[in-house]
DNA sequence: TATGAATGAGCCTTCATTCAT
DNA sequence: AATGAATGAAGGCTCATTCAT
């Protein structure tokens, strides 16, 4: 057997394995499952990562050692710091809700995010934390330059939260408004929304937020 | 064994169950830790709910049974449009976060937002469509009267994403930011923050955002 | 399905292992051999037993709880000290040469002797150490009263070994006298060939053993 | 690889299969464990002895290969035959219980007297009866000239058996004695003991046994 | 020749479920 | 009605062994 081979049955492994990890999560997923969907002997999965736990974290990572643009972002040249961060959300959300990409990393790493296990530490030193910098990075240009360190942390975690709801709670969204609504909501659109609703709450002026006694709308 | 008895097995077995599928999700609880714990016989599960995913559905329904006070707010005499947003998030923030009351609601269908099972459509009805009627009926005070179903969605959804990110993220933000930084950030803390951000998204004239070309922050 | 019936289990089980464990030993024995001999469904040593290692101990209990004579015997009237012994090896013989009685109560604790496990001390407190006071009161009576402790030990070990070795090692035994020879070997001859060779070396004045320059035997 | 490395492997095998057979038994050994040990090959049992089994007895035969002195003894000049005896004691004490030397010989040996394997055979022809002979040469010369042949074998019995209890039953021994008093008995002490035992047996005039009536010790 | 990736039988255990009481 | 002993399918894992290189 060449040694092409060998790496394809170890390929292979952590590709179906990370389907169907992402699929029924750890514990449900069974490593007969995902040998024989591999075509590879029960025993290959003890073999190549000693057990199955050994077998999730190779998938994890697989699913992480993808680079994100978004880690270390190539910006194009004079882009201002609003445009980098409509770039930066247009791209996340690109990255959670395409579908025409191997869906199990996303939802691997959700499911890591929930439920958290020893991967995870891993995941989001090499995976997350990289995006937070760079999002930190626009959101310092974009706010005055006294702002502090939590304050930075806050939203940063808007703009996150904003994202990843329409990736973590899809199906409930898709309930709520209904399918032929929620397919009107595509990757642009929603990147537009959350950019502009973000910009207008980091641009404005703290002193001119709707009162507490005067309870009037924006009209 | 007295009618009253049985009902307390009964409900016992609920408030465990839920508790139990919340820590562990639906696959990884057994049906034998649930009956020790509730002091029930192993068979107990089966004679009364049929078998484990009926328990798990009645558990299920028990935790969006308990009423939140979000769904049909009564509220306060005079409130400004505003401060109901203020109230709204704080509370949601509250439900979600707060760790002294029993966290499996909230936990639970957390689970079902992320991996819907059958049980998720119910819950939607009766649980989270109230709640996103009771925001959007806030929002459209806030906004302009023409402003469109997607639009007051997106806002919607904006919000949602802000308040659940602290609990679906939980894990991945202690990491980035530290236990120390975490644990200051307390639901008051972030419910101004959150209200805050939101308030002057939704306020802000739509031509008042920072541009494409010129790329200025907020000095 | 009678109480009855449901000890009938737990008993088959213990007896069958008992057979089974003394057979093979504690690892190439297998709950399915088990269980498919005792007419038992596989789960059953996990429901009565816990584990296997449970069913284990429950068979090596088993093995020993069965009284001997030896431990406390209701002496005959009026028997010398030197009839005691003769009495006390004999019956030891008997218990371990019988081949009437359920083999493997005494194969199972010899294994238990060779490769201690944790039920070893248990075996040791509650079987062997009644028998060894037995012993050591009948040597009390037919040494000096000033003999040490050590001295009773080690004449205790005399015996004990003398006797075991026909158990242990009969099929070494076996091989070396020949099949015809050994089968001459009853536990009436052997009884009397160690109470003979015992009683003298217990009975003989330490001044008279052979010394080392003469060499003589006994002429 | 050379010759001379490929024997070298064969050997290191063959003396850490020995080692962990002893150590554990034939079923509770692997293969695996025994080839890392060994830094060979995980095929290298199969490749060198055709299998685990193959394996064993290779390793068994290895282990009585090692000539005892006892087998064929080469007297100190005008010894009496009941030093002799006490040298035979001594040395087959020596033999069984120093825990310098790589023990697994004498264990191994052990194992296949009381668990007999398909080795035991030639074991027994090339290690066991030669020592028996010589056993049986001295008390030929100890005993009475017209001892017969199974008074002979009965008293070579009774002194293996004393030797050999402290080998095969040490675990209880040291449950009985406890663990102070069992580490004062060295080999001198035990072999002292056995000879003076075995000596006062044989040399015992038959006629002055303690009778059966008068019960009286030796005081 | 000697390797190590791969195999498949089989082990112990867990689990939801059933069924006679 | 309610129990708990018993079930059998399935799970993860270990192991000696094989086979192409």
């Amino acid at each position: 057997m060449t040694e092409r081979e060998i790496e394809d049955t170890r390929q292979r492994l952590i590709a179906i394995a990370g389907d169907v990890f992402a699929e029924h999560g750890f514990r449900a997923a069974t490593v007969r499952d995902i040998c024989t969907r591999a075509k590879a002997n029960i025993a290959a999965v003890n073999y190549h990562f000693g057990d199955k736990e050994g077998l999730y974290l190779a998938a994890v990572e697989a699913a992480h050692c993808n680079p994100l643009e978004l880690m270390k972002p190539d910006w194009p040249a004079a882009l201002t710091p609003a445009d980098k961060l409509r770039f930066f959300i247009e791209h996340m959300l690109q990255h959670l809700l395409d579908d025409r990409r191997p869906a199990w990393h996303a939802r691997l790493m959700m499911r890591e995010m929930a439920e958290p296990t020893q991967a995870c530490a891993n995941f989001v030193e090499a995976y997350i934390r990289p995006m937070a910098q760079t999002l930190r990075g626009i959101l310092k240009d974009l706010l005055p330059a006294d702002v502090g360190d939590e304050e930075l942390w806050l939203m940063g975690a808007s703009i996150f939260g904003q994202c990843l709801f329409y990736k973590v709670h899809r199906p409930v969204v898709q309930l709520l408004m209904g399918e032929e609504a929620f397919s009107r909501l595509d990757v642009k659109r929603l990147a537009e929304h959350i950019s502009r609703f973000s910009l207008a709450a980091i641009s404005a002026p703290e002193d001119e937020l709707p009162g507490t006694r005067r309870g009037e709308g924006r009209t």
